[in-house]
DNA sequence: GTGAAAGCGCTAACAT
DNA sequence: ATGTTAGCGCTTTCAC
C-alpha cells in the first residue's frame, strides 16, 4: 500500500471541475454550465463533459458550491426525541420529500443539550443551512429572539401546533377538534363517565387535547369533574401508573380518553394486570395512531395523524420559504378518527 | 418592512470574519485563531474577539471552513428504514455521540432509491462528507467497487455484522452466539420441539440467527427438522401470518424462537386470537429488545442489543478512521439474554 | 457558444 | 503576537 500521511484516507485526490475541464478539452465554466444543464451549450459539448465527468467519477464539492451560491441545499430537522414513534415515521417522510426537492437533511435532537439548537440558528443566519424544520413545540430561544426582532427566517413547525401566526409557518391538525371527535364517539357508545388521561401539562398538544375533551363533555351536558381528569404524561409508564391506581380514590370511569397512544398502551397493561377487561369493563381511546396500536389486544381506537402529508407539506412549505420568500402561514390538515374495538360497547 | 428581493430571507447579511476583525480592531487571521483557541494569542485579544463575535451574533460559515479544511465535520448515516424501532434508538445515540465529537449528522434512508446512496459515495470522495455510517448490511454498490479497487474509505457498519474484514469496519454483536443462548435457555426450560421463525432469508442477521438455533439444537441432540423451520420475515405481519397457520400441517412446537421482536409480536397476536396461551401452551422468544417488548402481555424474552454502545463505538471508530487513519477492524460487543415470562415454564 | 477572471468566507504559511 | 496573502472549488458576470 502506498505511503500516505495520517488522515489522508482518500486513495487519490478526487477530481475537481478543472480536471474534468482538462479531460473534456473545455473550460471549467463550460463544465459547470454543462453539468447544470444551462442553456447556451451545444448538445455535443454537453455530452462530452457528461462523459468525462462520469468516467472520472466526478461529483461537485458541495461546500464550494454552497459557498459560492450562499445556499446549501440542506434542511436541518430538529427532533426532540426519537423514542416517540411519531418522529421516526415523520422523519422518514421528511427525508424522502426533501430528497425529492433536491435537499439533504441534517438532524439534531434537542432534548438533551439546550445550547445546541441555538448554535444552529446562528448557522442558519450565517448561511450554512437553508432552513429549519421544527417537529415539536420547542423553539430555540435565539430564534424566538430573532423573530421578535423582526427577522423572517425559513422555519416551519410541524406535528405540534403553533399557537398563533407568530412568524413561524406551520403544518398541523386541529388537535382540539380531533380530541372532541374521540370523546364524542365515546359518548355515542353510551359512555357517560369519560375520564381523560392528560399529557404533560405544559405541552401545547396536551393542552389542546384536554380542551377538546372538556368541550365535548360540556356539549353533551356531561360532567368533567376533577376526579375524571387524570394527570399523567406521554410515556407508557405514565399510563401504566395511572392504570394501577385507577378507581382507588373514586368510582371507575366508563371510558378513558388518553392523550396519546403510548400512555394508552401503559394504561391498558395496568388495567389488564388488575383483571379489568377492555372494552368490557372500561373503554379506552388514544391519539396518534402508532403502528402498534392496530395489533394491540384489543386494537386501539385512536386519531390518525397524517404524518406523511405533514412531512411533505412542511418540506414544501420550507422550500417555498427558502426559494421564493413565500409568506408565513399555517396549514391545517384533516385528521381521521379510527374506531377499533378498544372503545366499542361490548 | 424593507423591500427585499425574492429568496432573500435574511434580514441583513450576517457578519463574516472580516466584520468581526473590523469591530475588534484586528485582522481576520487573528479572529480565526482566537475563536479556534489556538496558542499564539494574548488572552486580552482573545477576549476582545470573543466579545465582538458574540455581540454581532457571529457564526463561522461551515462551507467556507470545510472548503478550506477539506474536512466537513459531517458524518452521513445511511439507514434502511426508520420503521424498525431499532433504528430510531440507534440514530438518537449516534446523533448524541457525533455531536459530542464535534460532528453533525446527515441522514438518508436507503430503502427506496437505490441510486441515492451511490451519490453520497461520490460526495464522500469529493470531500463533501467526512465519513459514512452504515446501519444495516446494505452497502452502496459504488462503495464495494471502490473498496475492491483498493480504496480505504472512512466507513463503519453497525447493527448488522460484516461477514469478513473486507475493508469496512464494524461494531456488532455475535448474532449466532446470541441466538444460541436463546435456544439454550428454551431447552433448559424443558422444551424439546423448538421452532424458529426465520427472518428474510438473504439478510445476514437472519442467517446468523438461524445458524445459532440449528447449532443449539444439534448440541442438545435435538432435531431441527424442516417442519420446525418457519420461513417468515422481520415484520409484525410476517409473524401474525405464521401464528395463524401454526400447527395446521404438523404438530405444534413447544416453543418458538423468533428472529426478531417484531415478528414475535405478530406471532403472539396470531396465537392469542386462536386461543393459544403464551407461555402456557407455547413458549415464545424474540431478538432485539425493543422497548415495547417489556410491556407486552406476557413480557417477551429476548436478546438486548447494546444499541447505545454500538452507536457510540461506531461513531468513535469512524472518527478515528477520519482523523487518524486508523486501521479497519471489527469490534464485537457483549449481548445480554433477557429472560421474561413469555418463555418461562408455566 | 465558450473562456477568463473575480470572489464567496475561511485558514495556514509565511512574513513582520 | 499579529498581519498579509494565497488559495480551497465552484458559479457567474462579462468579454469575445
Amino acid at each position: 500500500m502506498p505511503k500516505r500521511k495520517a488522515g489522508d484516507n482518500k486513495p487519490t485526490r478526487s477530481p475537481t471541475m478543472a480536471d474534468i475541464a482538462r479531460i473534456a478539452g473545455v473550460s471549467a465554466a463550460t463544465v459547470s454550465r454543462a453539468l447544470a444543464g444551462l442553456p447556451p451549450i451545444t448538445e455535443e459539448t454537453r455530452q462530452r463533459v457528461a462523459q468525462a465527468a462520469k468516467e472520472a467519477g466526478y461529483a461537485v464539492n458541495r461546500h464550494a458550491r454552497s459557498l459560492r451560491l450562499k445556499r446549501s441545499k440542506v434542511m436541518l430537522v430538529l427532533i426532540p426525541n426519537l423514542a416517540n414513534p411519531n418522529f421516526p415515521d415523520l422523519l422518514m417522510h421528511i427525508d424522502r420529500a426533501a430528497y425529492d426537492c433536491g435537499y439533504d437533511i441534517m438532524i439534531a435532537h434537542t432534548a438533551i443539550d439546550p445550547h445546541r439548537s441555538d448554535r444552529y440558528v446562528d448557522e442558519l443566519l450565517a448561511g450554512g443551512l437553508d432552513g429549519v424544520l421544527l417537529t415539536a413545540d420547542y423553539c430555540p430561544p435565539k430564534l424566538l429572539e430573532r423573530i421578535s426582532a423582526g427577522a423572517r427566517l425559513p422555519i416551519v413547525r410541524t406535528l405540534s401546533p403553533t399557537p398563533a401566526p407568530n412568524g413561524i409557518s406551520g403544518v398541523q391538525i386541529d388537535e382540539e377538534k380531533a380530541a372532541y371527535d374521540v370523546v364524542n364517539h365515546l359518548v355515542t357508545q353510551g359512555h357517560r363517565r369519560i375520564a381523560h388521561l392528560g399529557g404533560p401539562p405544559k405541552e401545547i398538544v396536551a393542552i389542546a387535547r384536554k380542551r377538546g375533551w372538556e368541550k365535548a363533555l360540556a356539549d353533551h351536558g356531561l360532567d368533567a369533574g376533577p376526579d375524571l381528569y387524570i394527570p399523567a404524561g406521554f410515556l407508557i409508564d405514565d399510563g401504566r401508573r395511572a392504570g394501577n391506581e385507577l378507581g382507588e380514590h373514586a368510582a371507575l370511569p366508563d371510558a378513558i380518553f388518553c392523550s396519546n397512544d403510548e400512555s394508552a398502551y401503559g394504561l391498558m397493561a395496568g388495567l389488564k394486570k388488575r383483571g379489568l377487561r377492555v372494552p368490557h369493563d372500561i373503554a379506552v381511546a388514544g391519539f396518534d395512531d402508532l403502528s402498534f396500536s392496530a395489533v394491540l389486544d384489543p386494537p386501539l381506537t385512536t386519531v390518525r395523524l397524517p404524518r406523511q402529508e405533514m412531512a411533505e407539506k412542511s418540506v414544501w412549505k420550507l422550500r417555498a420559504l427558502i426559494e421564493e420568500d413565500a409568506p408565513n402561514d399555517i396549514t391545517i390538515l384533516k385528521h381521521e378518527l379510527l374506531i377499533r374495538s378498544s372503545s366499542l360497547r361490548s
